[in-house]
DNA sequence: TTGCTTACTTACTAATCAGTCAGTATCTTT
DNA sequence: AAAGATACTGACTGATTAGTAAGTAAGCAA
């Protein structure tokens, strides 16, 4: 098993957080790893497989999480995914959504799909968290729970993009009024 | 007065919300407008002038809906910036903010400036909306108006995003409970 | 009418882009 | 030991990129 291909997905990863999947190269790659961009092509055919690679990283990342917190409660489940966030702020990176749906229109029919797969089911299983605790009397919201769940995920996404842009603990007020509102 | 540089800034903006900023190039441009990229060039002399010239129009704007509703009330004017939204929603298009933050970091300085300028203008413009409705009693809401002004155009700004991958109607649903929570 | 400014075009350039293909060293299997 | 697969390198390619420099036609002002 060559770990060269999984060193080019965390990469890549990277870049799009960063750069955006448009604004990075194959020498982006190649370079920091001491490897020719033909050998990142012989992983990765095109661009849009390497792409496709790194969303399904993400959803299957995701799905480990979901997993794993099968067993907590709903309000405990919401804290781990803004835990997550949290993460990334510290990092001064951005989620995958925020950063690949803006180019939806440019990518290929195959990536555009993944996109639309990760955000299905990241909003799917917000959804559930949330009508599952108001059901179990966690949470208390008015409304469908997937529009409740488009809000929230659209809150953790913007939160990222704001902070990056205008400086402050912006991730930290947005997520405490948000927990907030769901109680 | 040359408006083709009213064109090409016109164009600009467009290519932005559809493809991003890295994404399109002087060729984007110069061939709708039937003129050659150094024609581009001569108003913009480089691609961060047109960026900045795009944002200074966009501010502008926003700027001249500002005045145009301030003798409306403040629920009226959150209809009004709704409004703006849904116009972008039917053209199928995302907004400024949404396109740009994300590549925020591959531009040049004097561009995240802009950036960050149309970022706190339509930031300080909703707090205070949302502040003074408050206030008048138009409005009910929990927490500072500044983070519910972050929360509000963030679910505007992704609403178009998500309407954009996903399909129907996120932008109806999303804004539409939006302006429930805030009564 | 001379001189300056505006708004371009023509004709480039150097760099970078994603992507290709033939070759090769190193394992693994038979 | 021979054959094949794996994981690359070396050496490219043609297209596209932002950007430049010189020239020009039209308008305007002294």
């Amino acid at each position: 098993m060559s770990n060269t291909r999984e060193k080019i997905i965390e990469l890549a990863d990277q870049l799009i957080r960063t750069k955006g999947f448009n604004a990075f190269s194959y020498a982006d790659i190649s370079a920091p790893l001491d490897i020719k961009n033909a050998a990142v092509h012989y992983h990765f055919p095109n661009k849009a497989d390497l792409g496709i690679a790194v969303i399904e990283q993400e959803i299957a990342r995701l799905n480990d999480g979901i997993h794993q917190w099968k067993k907590l409660s709903p309000d405990a489940r919401l804290k781990k995914m803004i835990a997550i966030f949290q993460q990334r702020y510290k990092q001064r990176t951005i989620c995958l959504v925020g950063s690949l749906t803006p180019d939806y229109d440019t990518f290929s029919p195959a990536m555009q799909q993944k996109v639309q797969e990760m955000c299905k089911g990241i909003l799917d299983w917000m959804a559930d968290c949330l009508e599952e605790g108001r059901e179990a009397g966690n949470f208390s919201f008015e409304g469908d729970a997937y529009d409740r769940a488009l809000m929230v995920m659209s809150n953790l996404m913007s939160s990222l993009l704001y902070s990056r842009v205008l400086g402050g603990n912006i991730f930290g007020r947005m997520s405490k009024q948000l927990s907030k509102d769901l109680i």
